[in-house]
RNA sequence: GCGCCCGUAGCUCAAUAGGACAGAGCGUCUGACUUCGAAUCAGCAGGCUGUGGGUUCAAGUCCCGCCGGGCGCGCCA
């Protein structure tokens, strides 16, 4: 487990606050939350606080003022090196070089663990992404959906959270029903009958492919029977197929569920219908215009739950799927991911958690903004419906599934992207994922060549060694990953691994460039075999990173 | 009309719960392979952070007004 230094460097400072207001060099005052940040200049050291400059108005001190005394009452500690006082009030601090030495040693001991934090304490919490009704193949929006609560849940599990991975199969419903009657219209028009498409459904070429498909495995016995029997056999074995090709594809961008959640479940074992009754016991049903309504106090305006001719709606389920979610599965936190398509719907159900009795901060709805899909500059919509859509598929087929993950993730959720598919084909040679994989598998290389040169034996290098400018960069940037994986999990921003992991390996390369690893010469034997631990420590990182976006970190390339 | 998100280098995007001179990649230009991988490195150029006010010691970040774009506002999903 890993304690942050910006966390250690924040409990000095507080300490030394107490200390000096105990010894009455400073005023009496409350002491706010020490905010630690790394700072963009190199010469502002490894750390800064800006908290002097917040206190002067309670000390009724010159912030530079307040920084000094800070200083003078600061705890010793290993791990800083120098501590200075910068204007208008800045505190810096800077690592001392010898412990930064010792931290690759540290690195490799924690090696698959390294950044491993414990903000989650073990608490359960469900990421569920990609959710979408299987009634098509994947396309971009769910890939943008997909990418980012799969790094979610990697990132929450490396900050000590249990996280259970899921997908919600809308296997109920209108669409669904929209769903298998085009499929049986496809079906018998590859059997020559002319059954029309309804007009709601599913015009995609997908759907006569796979009506082929069927028909080429299971013969014309569908037409053989009556439709609202063949209906419900036919559209098992659509669904079927679909969900088999989004394993597949899922499978390929290396995201993988703990389950596969049935919407049509909730209404089979009867959660459905015991929810609606712990609503209408405690008064958030009403019935009007034939209708069952929702109510809430915390709502503006009642939403309709179950329509007048009986059929429920997607809100009555989804009430019904976090019951299941928080009560019968007993998980402390729920993350949805959601597209911001779906926006209209957070307040329903933010209203729908006290009516379970569960407080509305235990359901989280992280809302990306759409992808808007371009093929050589011309916008294509992603409407399953209508048809003309870019798979996931045919995306991972062009681009390959890392490219296409760390381009998916490199941005912030709040930020519409486009894509186009013709750029990223051209661009996908010069995707960034490529320059971090290069240095996983430069270092591979470097490693291999050691045991070449009969230099395996480096475990015991001395790392004290490593004191140099790049050497020192590198084991200081290897250092930030813990904070970046507590920035990503308290924000929710998976988008910031992208980042770190591109400006790690640019630390890497700039190294690799100014020192020579595996020397020939027999006096540089000891700065050789320590500048391994080195490398074998920043492979380790990159790719607990490449890990962590759920992309491959290669030996080779 | 109302609500949510966005507007930052030529392009695609960052900017750590308000912090120091706004940073990367791609692209352009200039250099660097007779020893570990040049899918690399070093460097030049590129900005009134859409715009006008306000709050603050400090604003890309917070507040208000405009302009521009995306998405919502169903007994759809």
């Amino acid at each position: 487990m890993t304690e942050l230094i910006s966390q250690q460097i924040a409990d000095l400072v507080t300490k030394a606050i107490k200390k000096a207001q105990k010894k009455g060099h400073l005023p009496a005052f409350d002491i706010p939350e020490i905010v630690v940040e790394r700072p963009k200049q190199e010469t502002h050291g490894d750390y800064s606080t800006a908290v002097c400059m917040g206190l002067a108005k309670y000390a009724r001190m010159a912030p530079v003022k307040i920084a000094e005394i800070v200083v003078a009452h600061l705890p010793k500690a290993d791990f800083v090196g120098k501590v200075e006082v910068a204007h208008p009030g800045y505190l810096n601090f800077t690592l001392d070089t010898g412990w930064v030495c010792r931290q690759v040693d540290a690195i490799l001991q924690a090696g698959e663990n390294f950044g491993r934090l414990d903000i989650g304490r073990g608490k359960r919490v469900q990421v569920e992404y990609g959710s979408a009704n299987p009634t098509g193949p994947l396309h971009m929006g769910t890939g943008r959906n997909v990418v980012i609560g799969d790094t979610l849940a990697n990132v929450l599990e490396a900050a000590g959270y249990s996280v259970h991975r899921e997908y919600y199969v809308n296997d109920a419903g209108s669409r669904m029903r929209a769903f298998y009657e085009t499929l049986y219209a496809r079906y018998a028009q590859a059997l020559g009958r002319d059954v029309p498409v309804p007009e709601d459904g599913y015009h995609g070429r997908y759907m006569v492919d796979m009506a082929a498909e069927i028909v080429a495995r299971e013969g014309a016995r569908f037409l053989e029977m009556p439709k609202e029997q063949a209906l419900p056999q036919l559209g098992k074995l659509g669904l079927e197929l679909i969900l088999k090709q989004a394993k597949e594809d899922l499978a390929r961008m290396s995201i993988h569920y703990d389950n596969w959640f049935s919407e049509q479940s909730l209404y089979d074992d009867g959660t459905f219908g015991r929810v609606m009754t712990i609503l209408r016991e405690g008064g958030y049903v009403v019935e009007k215009e034939g209708a069952i309504w929702f109510t809430s106090p915390n709502l503006p305006d009642d939403e309709v739950l179950i329509r007048s001719d009986g059929t429920p709606l997607y809100f009555a389920s989804d009430i019904s799927y976090h019951y299941n979610k928080f009560i019968l599965r007993g998980f402390d936190w729920v993350i949805d991911v959601w597209g911001a398509d779906h926006q209209g719907h957070v307040p329903g159900m933010k209203a729908m958690m006290p009516a379970l009795g569960l407080h509305p901060d235990q359901l989280t709805i992280i809302l990306y903004q759409l992808v808007t899909l371009r093929r050589g500059g011309e916008i294509v919509r992603i409407s399953k419906r209508t048809g003309d859509i870019i798979t996931l598929r045919e995306v991972l087929d062009e681009v390959g599934p890392d490219a296409v993950r760390f381009f998916l993730l490199a941005r912030t959720a709040d930020s519409q992207m486009d894509f186009d598919l013709e750029l990223a084909k051209e661009q996908s040679q010069e995707n960034p994922v490529y320059y971090v994989q290069y240095g996983h598998a430069r270092i591979a290389s470097i490693l291999r060549y050691a045991e070449e040169q009969g230099m395996a034996d480096y475990v015991g290098g001395d790392v004290s060694l490593l004191t140099t400018p790049p050497e020192q960069a590198l084991i200081r940037k290897m250092l930030e990953l813990p904070e970046v994986l507590e920035q990503a999990t308290t924000k929710l921003a998976p988008h910031l691994l992208p980042h770190y992991a591109q400006s790690l390996a640019a630390t890497f390369h700039s190294f690799y460039k100014e020192c020579r690893v595996i020397s020939s010469l027999p006096e540089d034997r000891e700065l050789s075999r320590a500048r391994l631990k080195l490398v074998l420590a920043a492979k380790v990182v990159l790719a607990r990173v490449l890990r962590l976006m759920g992309v491959a970190a290669p030996e080779r390339m």
